[in-house]
DNA sequence: CATGAATGAGACTTCATTCAT
DNA sequence: TATGAATGAAGTCTCATTCAT
């Protein structure tokens, strides 16, 4: 009502443009894929005209960019941060990283992002050396340290830290594929819940698939 | 093999002008994507005009179906008929699939199908229940199996089988993807030595991660 | 003059805006073109924003015509005025007109102006009518009339004027449209030194090409 | 009627195609500018789609190669040619080179092609070498070369040749962006009779404007 | 007057698909 | 059947112009 109650709209929505865009187009790239989105309807769905969008990135590949960026990279620097902060176990450290990513990343469209990386890395070379450095590298590296802390603290068996830390990384990589891809689709036969999936998956890497006659899985619990 | 048998070459050619444009589709689409891969450039790959494509498939998109029906179905099933006659330990088995698998998918372009499939399902509804169908169930239902019985056997831990299924297809999947994505492109800070990350992605579902203060990893090896 | 006259800086910028965006746009038709000249690096040239540039000027094409008869117009007032108020031979005002135009046009941005009308006079044909009155017309003038007083006072042999007056004005073009086009080019094998060409030329035409036997070329010089 | 009497409609289109969106592309490169013409309308104009033009030429910029090197370069053949067979004087080939070029270039709209050139060189520095490396250097050794030898026999005065050169192709030039510029225009004032231009021109120059009290200009003429 | 965010027509170029030969 | 010239819809991106502040 009165001139200081006016949050000059304009200006407002400046700053707001650019998270609203980004939203719109991690939702579409998800859906359809980085070639097939087409940066009109980006545009359309973030309420704006096709050339605002260009305003504010200058090609849908650092729109791209700009995603992973705002998306993806600071979701691995949570976990990077709870690493640091630990004091626990490492297998409540594994347990706990795979819960967080659980909630923050696979039940958002974020994690879609990773299906669209690898169905076009090999035509966007850019992207593809980007999101390693950005995304793969880092999150490599925390479960990396993880399971080595493990194996010093005599916790986890002495095993080549990289492959294993493969092996914890898969299941949550092909969770994001699944619920992004067929999981999306309305068909029946491949109906998959995460949240159990996940912790079988983890309780089989820690604990192992085959009977052992005495030993309880996991002690230090 | 008769005298009679003497078809011209042109004939011959006519017969297996559609098997060499699915190869030609396969090769392209798992490099290139779907939407990325010209219809001319199958063509000529194919050594055929751009035309002759569109005789034998009438459109892009039902050359992609074809591709996937006529390259995939197939591989599950020479699976099922070595978990038919298999008289082992199943953990045997399951590291026999395994390298199967490795030698007769991983290392042919049809793995690189899977990607493919992922990235457009949501781009060709009629395609997901196709894929699920005649691959996706047939697969989990052959693990399964597989577990199932050795858990009867009393050989593994009794644990919800679909989910450690699960748990076992996913390495081989990641794999696979890795291989056509990123394992393609020229950068640096992903390479993976598949085979030896396989074998300790196995050992590790198998035995645990966790040290086992008497029992070794696996005795029946 | 007086003291009353203090104007605000911003008074006085306001008054001298349109000329700063005449400057502005000349310089950069002249180096771009008309349509490769986007209308916001004008502005910014000019130290304004877009928005600004067309309160002063409806339109590119007007700020274009606006240009053109602001920056050209006078020059031809130059020459005529010194003709007017000459008293040697025609000869020696033709080499002062030429070394007047080359000191005061050739030199600086306004001669880039012709390349640009000369470019651009089919798209805009209410340019074509005023440019030739206002400049070309003039500057016929101003050289029909040198070469008439020569033919008069016997200086010159009789000669059709109009088409020597292109004769005389043919190479000041050529050597402006040159110096704005090739000449502001990084490439090699068109290199023109402006001054000595232009004497040349006019010794030739003064002179002649041929070998005079016995006459040696311009003897009242 | 027979079969053998049905050209191949198809075929014979193609091979006339080239031709046919030269031409229209150097009408309205000529009319329009380089800029300012879109590639639909040369199709358009060509009486293709613009698809079809893309068939031929790779992008605006190769179409615009395409039209100089066709249309302009080998203009200068012609005159490199004649210029080798002559045997009579040099001032004469000078009149036969002058005449050549009057009827082959400034009567066709090859003589608009450096008006396209001169205004927009500076965009497009790709263009400028090439058209400096296959017209402009061409045409000056060639004049250079015929009036080093009128030098030679003693027929001209000896001046600096590359700049008498260019004092001969100025005037043609000249005629060439009038005829382009604002002889295409409906305007009055700047009407030019280009024969008898250009013929004031080469006696001026070959003769001289200052009054030779004994000599007749140009006696072997 | 001045700003600059926003618009949307329009440019170049690509490519799936058609069809005359 | 086979070809490949031709088409035209559609995609990315640019930029003159507008208008709320």
């Amino acid at each position: 009502m009165s001139a200081a109650a006016t949050p000059a709209l304009r200006q407002r929505r400046k700053e707001t443009r650019p998270q609203e865009l980004l939203d719109a187009a991690l939702d579409l790239f998800v859906e359809k894929g980085f070639a097939a989105t087409r940066s009109e309807e980006v545009a359309q769905r973030a309420g704006v005209s096709k050339g605002t969008l260009y305003l504010y990135y200058p090609s849908k590949e650092e729109l791209f960019k700009a995603v992973v960026r705002q998306k993806i990279s600071n979701l691995i620097q949570v976990g990077v941060e709870m690493a640091d902060a630990w004091d626990g176990s490492a297998a409540a450290l594994l347990r706990e990283l795979m819960s967080v990513w659980w909630a923050r990343v696979l039940n958002t469209p974020a994690a879609g992002i990773h299906k669209v990386v690898i169905a076009e890395v090999r035509n966007f070379p850019d992207l593809a050396q980007f999101y390693v450095d950005e995304v793969m590298i880092p999150a490599d590296a925390l479960f990396t340290q993880v399971l080595q802390r493990g194996i010093e603290r005599g916790e986890f068996r002495s095993l080549p830290v990289r492959e294993v830390a493969h092996a914890l990384i898969a299941p949550m990589i092909f969770m994001a594929l699944h619920r992004h891809s067929f999981g999306a689709c309305p068909i029946h036969g491949v109906e998959l819940d995460a949240a159990s999936a996940l912790r079988t998956h983890l309780d089989l890497l820690l604990g192992g698939l085959l009977r052992q006659p005495d030993a309880s899985a996991e002690k230090g619990r």
